[in-house]
DNA sequence: TAAAATATCCCTATTTTCAGGGATAAAAGA
DNA sequence: TCTTTTATCCCTGAAAATAGGGATATTTTA
């Protein structure tokens, strides 16, 4: 009886190098590869019974995303295990995969062994995330730093996004209604709760948050 | 007679699925693979006389960027070809590539059957740029938004790097052993030569060409 | 309901950036 | 060889950002 796998990658090589160490190992059946989570969504109302025991799935594919993928699989059929395979590895993602109850992460610049080490940990019902990745998820947990959960008001985000997008405080504060002091109180207030130094500072984190684009 | 390739990729799943599509031709001779530029770079100092005829190269990587690779292959030996693949595909970042003198780029989302021919094409003494990269690279040429060729020197890249960094100006002056003055005039030429309003749009562009991380 | 967070505004003083001029020597390219 | 580019340095003045210190009203939340 071997076990049912899918893979979700849009990476050919990648997914070439799994299919061929996964293959050499004589328990696995891969009942499907895509290049993209739609795919996915319909075999799986096509084939609602079918036992799928794992679903290996990136995070950034076109179409559809990994997480929004991982979202719809559970609720779909709560019983298949998922793990998420990228070379994102920011702590807040990390935070929104563990919340979107994925049942393992492995970044994609891991050893095969590792891969099959993290494969074989949740088929057989555990959970599997990476030593790095665990690591980056503790150590944002408990840093001093992040004691300060650092949550953005709306306004904030507003503020954070122009200066960004090299708007000057005086413009920003035409653009938004308004004073001219409010907006550096806000720039103010944006440094010491990202604890930056300066425009440079927040442009990297507005960048990162994808508060504007590239 | 084997050609003799090289290649550096920190993600070892799909140097395994490289390696196994090359090894399954036997014209391809893999001297050696490396998670990063600098072993690489050792390596030709070590064995300056052995023939090389290609190195296949990431760009994100830890310790030494593909790009700045690139460049140091090239002064050591330009016999070397080199194929970057990636899957960063911005217009500017093609345009540096380019101006390093790769041979070719391939994005890490292309069939394995891409690979192969690249190769080909390079190790027989053309160029071999992926259709979606001469899209994008044609797009931005001709487009209304186009901007002139932009060639930033080792200086500027230094002074804007530090910029990104979160940096003043004087402590650029400090880091760098130069008058502030200087300094000065980098970030005002920079600001002009990237048709940028300020620290946030040098910031932003120092992010998309990858001079500092994240 | 009381405390905390948010959104808004103001002020002073200092540092930094930005825009606009320059200059000179060395290196690279035509 | 001549021209252009690069690397370095200098200056002024204005604008903007940064670092402090505040205040007040509203909204949320505990």
């Amino acid at each position: 009886m071997k076990y049912n796998l899918i893979i979700v990658d849009d990476h050919k090589m990648f997914l070439d190098g799994l299919l061929s160490i996964l293959n050499s190992k004589n328990e696995y059946n891969i009942l499907l590869t895509a290049k993209n989570g739609t795919h996915i969504v319909k075999y799986l109302e096509i084939n609602p019974n079918e036992k799928i025991d794992l679903i290996i799935t990136d995070i950034t594919m076109p179409e559809m995303d990994g997480i929004t993928l991982n979202k719809i699989i559970k609720e779909k059929n709560n019983n298949i295990k998922t793990l998420v395979v990228s070379m994102h590895n920011d702590p807040d993602m990390i935070d929104n995969l563990i919340a979107h109850d994925v049942d393992g992460y492995v970044p994609k610049n891991a050893e095969k062994e590792e891969f099959l080490n993290a494969i074989k940990t949740i088929i057989g019902g555990d959970k599997y995330f990476s030593r790095e990745i665990k690591d980056i998820y503790t150590e944002n947990k408990f840093s001093k730093k992040r004691k300060e959960q650092i949550n953005l008001t709306q306004r904030e985000i507003d503020v954070i996004t122009l200066i960004a997008q090299e708007y000057t405080t005086q413009e920003i504060a035409e653009e938004l209604f308004l004073s001219k002091h409010t907006i550096e109180s806000y720039r103010k207030n944006l440094i010491a709760k990202l604890n930056v130094r300066n425009l440079a500072g927040l442009t990297k984190y507005a960048l990162k948050m994808k508060y504007i684009k590239s």
